[in-house]
DNA sequence: ATCTACATGATGAAAATAATTCAGTATAAA
DNA sequence: TTTATACTGAATTATTTTCATCATGTAGAT
């Protein structure tokens, strides 16, 4: 399905505000309610909605202290690729991991309270991960810009 | 406000999946559907819910190349990295920037179609941007995991 | 210890609002 | 002409929101 320019729009919208109603957006889009609700019907049916979610204010719920965390493992083995990213899928503070091209093998976005909860993430839990070779952690400093809507 | 237990499995929930209703929400808390109402409310009063997303399949809209971009200024007076931020806020590519420690200045990630795509953002926006010293590019191989439920 | 006042958080019923279905129309392509 | 697609407004169904009320726990006065 390729979507056109009023489902780019209702998409934009839905991106933003997913909680508007129907009318509301069938208001900016100049539709009916009913051609509103059969456009997302469409998008959803065809994957390119993939769902509704709740965003959490990270400073909020002691989340607000972002680290980037690069990681080189020992080898490049399957064996060893495929148990690393099975631990790391279980650590609750890796909110991202990518396998990267590059000098590391691995790029880590952590979410933790404060620079104390992510010396005791590093101690407790990255560094007894199997495999890894090395480390390098950014801390953000500021975040510019954080954009959770796909401009299609 | 200290989200309890209950709240803490409501975010969960919510961040999973916002188009629930309070019916549905009500029977896995077991609380009946005025209290579900109540406590959402409350926390979007907070501010612990931010706002509410629709999230779009990126590989869908021809936006599946993900690449992380390390960036170091020339200089780091306060009036170049403020330029430099302004700009790329413009940049509908950058979707994450944050101003990070260690040897670069900050870290971008580029969302666009395909290696083709990259080329194209890299020669006619991201070098034209001004008092850029180096760039150091790395892609995405594979996605292992992208989370968007904060543990609370 | 007992009583009272108050705050908090729960409940079910009722009212208001929104989503969904449906019958019918217009348009463009085969 | 037939078919498919996308639209519309009205009717129906489901959900959200409001409201009156109840239960519980805490703090202060007796």
């Amino acid at each position: 399905m390729q979507p056109d320019a009023i489902d780019r729009k209702l998409l934009k919208l839905l991106q933003e505000n997913s909680k508007q109603t129907n009318k509301e957006l069938s208001l900016q889009l100049n539709l009916s309610v009913t051609a509103v609700y059969e456009r997302i019907k469409k998008l959803e049916k065809t994957g390119i909605i993939h769902r509704y979610v709740a965003i959490v204010n990270k400073e909020k719920v002691d989340k607000g202290f972002v680290v980037f965390c690069q990681i080189k493992l020992v080898q490049h083995t399957k064996e060893y690729l495929t148990k690393f990213e099975k631990e790391v899928m279980a650590l609750q503070e890796v909110m991202e991991c990518y396998h990267i091209s590059g000098e590391y093998d691995y790029l880590l976005k952590i979410l933790v309270k404060d620079m104390a909860a992510f010396r005791e993430f590093m101690v407790t839990k990255l560094t007894t991960l199997q495999h890894i070779g090395s480390t390098q952690s950014s801390f953000s400093i500021n975040e510019v810009k954080c954009e959770t809507v796909l401009k299609v």
